[in-house]
DNA sequence: GGCCAGGTGCGTA
DNA sequence: TACGCACCTGGC
């Protein structure tokens, strides 16, 4: 298991960045474009390296990955310590996910999770924000992803901060997300989520729903249950939720994909509590795994 | 023009 | 409890 340390950090035309090695089981592409997060975009796709740029977090960041390792630009050795290691999960042995996930069930499903561990490798669940994860998810009901970045990009550039650096958004707060209305919602194309986002909006803003009190919540059904307490919340976006944004890395959301990778792969659906803790990491290898056989590469 | 997209709520049996 | 169906919108 390789161990994430720091090469050097410095400045780039006033820009500071921080390098990192030992990131050989750390794939920003992968972790990118798994569909766990909407606000990072690619900006250099060349052959030796490959970058996504976005905001997170408040902050306006790029990671670069190429054959030496992983580079944060917008990011100073401080921030990466308190920020970035912990967003990314590069303080998590993945190694020891990934005998979880590979030996957990029968002989079969061991094969089936032994070639998805392999597809998804490099994967990390990032951590969110509970907040934007939350609303984030809420969105991506029954919409497909370019929409739903593109709402979410609107959203933030009408009711966010602007980051310290100037070039980006920050996630609009609950607060102002409930004091802008259903109907200025809508206006932004949300359709009928309008009410869903509003609905989730008003109940965090009020206090009614406390996200760290979900976020400490031991017991699975618990968080889920809360998390449903808001209008436009199932199983799927809550399972989401909890998985990107609330650390509960025993969620699995089961979406259209998984019936599909499932109905393919396996005679009957794995039992996700039989992964314990990794369930969402092994929900993120099959998925991905489904994803890249139908992208048929 | 109709169907679909990383679901959910609601009405009906 | 278990279905079927509508839902905003944009892209094909």
């Amino acid at each position: 298991m390789d161990k994430v340390y720091i090469i050097d950090a410095g400045n780039l035309s006033g820009v500071p960045y921080v390098r990192l090695g030992g990131t050989g089981n750390f794939s920003v592409f992968k972790t990118f474009d798994c569909g766990q997060c909407f606000r990072f975009d690619p900006t250099d796709t060349s052959v030796s390296s490959y970058s996504v740029s976005g905001v997170a977090l408040g902050h306006h960041v790029t990671f670069t990955e190429d054959r030496d390792g992983v580079t944060i630009l917008g990011s100073t050795e401080e921030e990466y310590k308190r920020i970035w290691e912990r967003y990314l999960s590069l303080d998590t042995d993945y190694g020891e996910i990934d005998r979880i996930v590979t030996t957990a069930l029968d002989d079969e499903g061991c094969a089936v999770m032994t070639r998805a561990a392999e597809a998804g490798r490099g994967i990390r669940i990032l951590r969110q924000d509970p907040w934007e994860a939350l609303c984030s998810f809420i969105i991506s009901q029954n919409n497909n992803i370019p929409r739903i970045k593109k709402i979410i990009f609107s959203l933030s550039e009408k009711f966010g901060e602007k980051t310290e650096d100037g070039r980006g958004f920050a996630f609009p707060t609950a607060r102002a997300l409930a004091d802008a209305g259903e109907e200025e919602l809508f206006a932004m194309k949300t359709g009928f989520r309008a009410k869903y986002i509003y609905d989730a909006a008003r109940r965090v803003a009020d206090g009614e729903l406390d996200l760290d009190a979900i976020v400490r919540m031991e017991n699975y059904a618990d968080a889920e249950g809360e998390l449903m307490k808001i209008k436009g919340v199932g199983p799927k976006v809550a399972a989401c939720a909890l998985l990107f944004g609330f650390g509960k890395t025993e969620a699995y959301p089961v979406d259209t994909w998984m019936k599909k990778v499932t109905a393919r792969h396996f005679k009957s659906a794995p039992d996700p509590k039989k992964f314990g803790k990794a369930a969402g990491i092994a929900q993120q290898y099959l998925f991905y795994m489904e994803r890249y056989i139908n992208e048929g590469k």
